[in-house]
RNA sequence: GUCCCCUUCGUCUAGAGGCCCAGGACACCGCCCUCUCACGGCGGUAACGGGGGUUCGAAUCCCCCAGGGGACGCCA
């Protein structure tokens, strides 16, 4: 069976982070069966899609390096097709009219609830003629359901679940203002686009029993559901803005690595033995939906964090962080890098990256590289410079007759703490306040060889004079 | 309320009857490295929701309970 798999997201806002592991998941069972991945946008809802969604979904997926096959289906454009199958269910049959006017169905629903019943259409025109319809009610079709016996999902996340017909009712399928309701769309542009595996999130499990009966109605076969449990905040409930149900540009603003968020987004609720680390090789090559778990999993941003740290760390060279870093740190200085800056920042790179597990943190604990003299210097700083100002001027003094290289500095350094009887610790750290302008930093030697003999010794200048 | 699903360290998870007085990762704590802070290395605290069965033996199978989640729209 080959696989042809789709993300289908509604454009009513940003990409979410739940819907970015619904696509990660669908993109890796198509390059993991070599099948094929589409986009369809389902934009049905006029009142809520806006081009805007359309666009930070298209960003989203793009940013995270899912690539999709051929065009954007949007579902907005199926719209006849769609009512055409509900009116050919009509004539066969296998659905109705239905007069009944929202706010009958509204009181239906709240007698229900207030008699503890399940809350369901009572099936009040499924055998009445329409010629007793009252006047001036535009009817809606709905969907002649099985009554009895039970509708089985043979799910590939959640294995086999039966539910009683008797628990499901007739679902409304074209709306009196003529156009198709979510459940018939979804089955006529799956079907119309031959999707073999529908993997979506679990919230859409009972959607699966509704449209399993529309397939059956029009007789077409019904594909393989994979339905995979939701993402939850760090407290258990649902994930909502408060605790990352964002925007995935929301975490490329953060500084996180698209790397890091599809390994992050990987691992919950799916794993493959001990492995953390995985990479998108890996990934395709292991993933399948028989790991997949069937519990909801807590959103982690200090794991996210650790494994953005790792990209950062191991998996990306300097100079494309640089790149990386550059819009952030432009952002603090209000004003773009030169090369001389950039290259600086470049230099800098191997002691910077281990001290950042974002791009956001990258670029702060940078910034003292490039900040225009005098520099800034943290409180902590200060109560270190202050008592420390002649010992600053001694240092510039000796430092100024050494080779501008980590390793004479450093020699320079131990020779001077040595004569002064000073512990390193004791030398290094005023240098490092003047310097960095903090009480932690790279090593304060590598700092003075990017830094430079110029620049260097007039921060210690700077700061002796404060 | 009704239907469906879920339940292993704080979190993500390994575990598919004996390999488990439960393994890994993150977080946390300690030590080492060290000019600071990180990185790294080493070590530690910490879990099978509860109760019944089945079995020589259960985290793994069955039942009940409790807790959590999802769905019940002319939204998707």
């Amino acid at each position: 069976m080959s696989v042809i798999v789709r993300f289908a997201p509604s454009p009513t806002g940003f990409l979410h982070i739940g819907g970015a592991r619904t696509a990660l998941f669908n993109w890796l069972f198509a390059k993991h069966h070599g099948g094929i991945f589409r986009l369809r946008i389902e934009d049905t809802d006029r009142a809520r899609s806006t081009q805007q969604a359309v666009d930070a979904i298209i960003d989203g997926m793009r940013w995270l390096e899912f690539d999709w096959n051929g065009e954007i289906v949007f579902q907005s454009k199926q719209l006849t097709r769609h009512a055409d199958i509900a009116r050919q269910l009509l004539a066969e049959d296998k659905a109705y009219y239905c007069f009944c006017t929202p706010r009958e169905l509204e009181s239906m629903r709240e007698k229900a609830r207030a008699e503890g019943r399940s809350v369901r259409y009572d099936g009040t025109w499924r055998d009445r003629d329409p010629k007793t319809a009252p006047a001036g009610v535009p009817p809606v079709i709905r969907l002649k359901a099985p009554q009895t016996g039970e509708t089985v999902i043979e799910d590939r996340v959640q294995g086999r679940v039966t539910v009683a017909n008797e628990q499901l009712d007739d679902l409304i399928i074209l709306r009196a203002d003529g156009t198709p309701t979510y459940n018939l769309s979804v089955v006529v542009d799956d079907h119309d686009m031959q999707i073999s595996h529908v993997i979506r999130g679990d919230d859409h499990f009972n959607n699966a029993f509704r449209q399993t009966q529309i397939y059956r109605a029009l007789g077409w076969d019904v594909p393989v559901f994979a339905h995979v449990p939701l993402i939850h905040g760090p407290d258990g409930a649902k994930l909502s803005k408060r605790h990352g149900a964002l925007g995935v540009d929301a975490y490329r603003d953060m500084g996180y690595l698209p790397a890091a968020l599809r390994n992050y987004l990987l691992r919950l609720g799916w794993s493959h033995g001990d492995a953390e680390i995985i990479s998108p090789a890996q990934a395709i090559e292991w993933f399948d939906l028989d790991a997949v778990g069937r519990a909801p999993a807590r959103f982690d941003f200090a794991k996210l964090a650790n494994l953005n740290g790792h990209y950062i760390i191991r998996e990306t060279d300097d100079e494309s962080l640089v790149a990386l870093t550059a819009p952030f740190v432009e952002r603090a200085l209000a004003r773009p890098l030169n090369d001389s800056e950039r290259q600086r920042l470049a230099a800098a790179m191997p002691g910077l990256k281990p001290r950042a597990k974002t791009l956001v943190e990258l670029a702060e604990i940078a910034h003292f590289y490039v900040a225009p003299r005098p520099i800034p210097i943290d409180e902590k700083a200060k109560a270190q410079l202050a008592p420390a100002t002649s010992l600053i001027n001694a240092l510039a003094e000796a430092l100024d007759k050494t080779d501008w290289d980590s390793a004479s500095l450093e020699t320079a350094v131990r020779a001077f703490a040595e004569n002064q009887g000073l512990k390193l610790g004791q030398a290094a750290q005023p240098l490092r306040a003047a310097l960095t302008g903090s009480t932690a930093s790279p090593p304060i030697f590598e700092v003075m060889a990017v830094l430079g003999r110029a620049e260097s010794l007039a921060r210690l200048a700077d700061a002796a004079g404060a």
